[in-house]
DNA sequence: AAGGTCCATGACAGTCACTGACATCAAGAG
DNA sequence: CTCTTGATGTCAGTGACTGTCATGGACCTT
C-alpha cells in the first residue's frame, strides 16, 4: 500500500465531472473537487493546468489516433479520403462510451468557458491534421481546408449521435455527415 | 464638458491592445489598462465582461453584417453561394484596416486564452449563419456544414491576407480560398 | 537492516481576475 | 431650483492559480 490512494488524476476527473453535472461548472470550486477526490486544491493544479482542463484529459490521445489513421491511409487517397479514414478510426473509440460522452457533452455545452476550451482542442486537432496532410504532399490551403472540413464533419456526426435515441452507430452517422458535406460543397 | 472624458469604452480597448502588444496579455493587469485609459479597474469591468472581451468589441457587428448579406442573397442561390455573398460583404469591411487587424491578430495568436475567445466568436458566427441558412429553407445538417465551411474559408483567406505583402486584396484571397475549398471537397 | 534519495502530496502565503454594495456628482428634466 | 439619472469611484470580498518549503512512505544502495 502506498502512502496515497492510486489514480489521483482519474479521481479528480471523475469528481469534477460529477460536481459540474450536479451543481454546474461555475458553482463548483476547485477545493470541492479536490475534497471529493480526497486531495487538496494544490494537488488539483499539479495534475491539471486549470479548472477546465480536467474535462479534457483524453484530447491528446484522440488527436494521436486521428493523425495516425490519416498517416496510414493509402498513399494515393485524396485528402478528403484520408480524412475519412481518420473519422472512422476516431468514431470507433467512442462506440461503447456514449453515456460518458453524453454526460461530458451536457456539462460542456452548458458553460461558455468550457465550450471555449473544447473549441481550442478541436482547433489543435485541425492544425495537427493539416500538418499530417501536408506530410502526405497536400499543398496549402487545401490541407487546412480539408482538415477543418474533417473536424466539422465529425462534430456534426457526433452531436447527432448524442442526440439520437437508442442504438444508432456513430461511424454511420459520421459517414452520412461527410456525404452531406460533399454535396453541400458541390453546390447542392 | 462632461464630468468625464468621452468614449471610455474605446479608450479602454485602445489601451488594452497597446499594453497586450507591449508586454503580452498575461503580463498586463486590468488595473494597468484602466490606468492608461484614465479610469479604474471597476469601470473596466462595467464595459467588458472580462479581460479578453476588450479585444472583441466588434464581433457582434461583424456577425450582423455577415448574416444580413446571406439573408439578402438571391432566393434561388445555393447555400454555398449565399455564404459566398456573406464572405464578400465581410471582406470589404476589413479592406482599410489591415494595420489594426494585424496588430490585433498578433496579440491574439500569441496567447491561448485569447485564441479560445476568438474561436468561440467564430463558432457563434457559424451558428448564426446556420440559422440564417435554415431560414432560407436549407435543411440540417447541410446548413451547419455550409456555415462551418464559410467560416473556415474566411479564416484561411484572412490569414493569408495578413501574411501577404503589400496590397493584396482580401476579397480576392477569400474567393480563392473558397474555390480551393470546393475543389478539396470534390476530392481534388 | 540502516541510511539516503525520490517524489507525490500537504501547508501556507500571495497575486490578480472578477463581483456586489454603496457613495459621488455633473447633466438634463421638470 | 430641485430631483432624478447614470457613469464613475471606493472598498471589501471570493475564488482561480502560483511559488515555496515541509513531510513521509517507497525504493535503492550498501
Amino acid at each position: 500500500m502506498g502512502r496515497w490512494q492510486p489514480n489521483a488524476r482519474e479521481r479528480l476527473a471523475e469528481a469534477a465531472l460529477e460536481l459540474y453535472g450536479e451543481r454546474g461548472y461555475e458553482q463548483t470550486t476547485v477545493a470541492e473537487i479536490a475534497k471529493r477526490a480526497g486531495l487538496t486544491e494544490r494537488t488539483f493544479f499539479r495534475h491539471y493546468a486549470d479548472k477546465r482542463e480536467v474535462l479534457f484529459g483524453g484530447a491528446g490521445e484522440l488527436e494521436d489516433l486521428f493523425v495516425r489513421a490519416v498517416t496510414g491511409a493509402s498513399a494515393d487517397a485524396a485528402p478528403i479520403e484520408a480524412v475519412a479514414a481518420g473519422l472512422d478510426a476516431v468514431s470507433e473509440v467512442f462506440a461503447d462510451r456514449r453515456a460518458f460522452a453524453r454526460a461530458r457533452h451536457a456539462v460542456i455545452t452548458a458553460n461558455a468557458e468550457l465550450k471555449e476550451r473544447e473549441l481550442i482542442k478541436l482547433a489543435s486537432l485541425s492544425t495537427a491534421l493539416a500538418g499530417t496532410l501536408r506530410g502526405r504532399g497536400v499543398p496549402e490551403p487545401a490541407a487546412s481546408l480539408a482538415a477543418e472540413a474533417g473536424v466539422a464533419v465529425f462534430r456534426v456526426g457526433f452531436e447527432r449521435w448524442l442526440a439520437a435515441p437508442g442504438d444508432r452507430d456513430l461511424t454511420g452517422l459520421v459517414r452520412e455527415a461527410l456525404t452531406e458535406f460533399r454535396a453541400v460543397a458541390a453546390g447542392g
